[in-house]
DNA sequence: CGCCAGGCCGTGT
DNA sequence: ACACGGCATGGC
């Protein structure tokens, strides 16, 4: 899926973001939202400089929520966001160069410290992760769910971690030739990937019609789509 | 108007 | 351990 989608589509340029702090604001706000109205409430963080350590610290809670309004569950995404900053500021001095030096070390721990925060679960700290501090951490959305249940690749019921071991086991073969960084590489444009033609083709209920990956699935005879 | 969006969390079994 | 509903807003 991943050369064919490569040799389609290319290179997608990810993350969106201009810093990794900006990505960290993005990977909490984009949460069950559309990136689109996350853009609105980057915009609105911008022109109050708000996007950096000593902007979002600066804020009060209430400001904050308004600004971020656009990209909705305003007062949980606030509070995740400072809470994020005290974190931030505690551990590394409000410096996510620091941040990075200690997911480089060790992965898992960070994940862990990351997931103890409000408003992070699985998926926000494994973007974090690959995004913000470039950790080969794969991510798994709604999407990549999605398209590896109706491929029949695992079954319905398959929860997080089941779904991240297939993705990444996926890029091991050749990982002893790789640096850690060129893997991280690997799977930040596998999951922009998935993403892209989640928006297109994985509709919640149905909607794969077209997909350039269903093609797959008449060639080697997997099940087709349950629904 | 109804469904959906790059999840997470508290509560009830 | 899991299923389920709430969280807020905007696009289509």
């Amino acid at each position: 899926m991943y050369d064919r989608l490569v040799a389609l589509w290319g290179p997608q340029q990810w993350w969106p973001a201009q810093s990794a702090f900006e990505v960290v604001i993005g990977a909490y706000l984009t949460q069950n939202t559309a990136w689109t109205s996350v853009e609105r409430s980057i915009a609105n963080l911008r022109a109050g400089g708000i996007l950096s350590f000593e902007g979002l610290c600066a804020i009060p809670e209430d400001e904050l929520r308004q600004l971020i309004r656009p990209s909705g569950f305003m007062l949980r995404k606030a509070h995740a966001l400072k809470a994020f900053v005290a974190f931030l500021d505690a551990q590394h001095g409000g410096r996510m160069e620091s941040l990075a030096r200690a997911a480089s070390a060790d992965a898992l721990a960070v994940r862990a410290q990351l997931l103890a925060l409000p408003g992070v679960g699985p998926e926000t700290a494994d973007a974090i992760l690959l995004y913000a501090l470039h950790v080969p951490a794969m991510v798994v959305d709604e999407y990549l769910r999605r398209i590896v249940t109706r491929h029949g690749l695992l079954q319905e019921k398959a929860r997080y971690l089941e779904i991240q071991a297939l993705a990444e086991k996926a890029f091991l073969p050749d990982a002893s030739s790789q640096s850690t960084r060129e893997l991280a590489r690997h799977y930040n444009e596998f999951h922009a990937l998935m993403v892209q033609i989640g928006k297109l083709h994985c509709g919640r209920v149905a909607r794969c019609e077209r997909c350039p990956l269903t093609f797959d699935l008449q060639r080697h005879g997997l099940p087709q789509n349950p629904k």
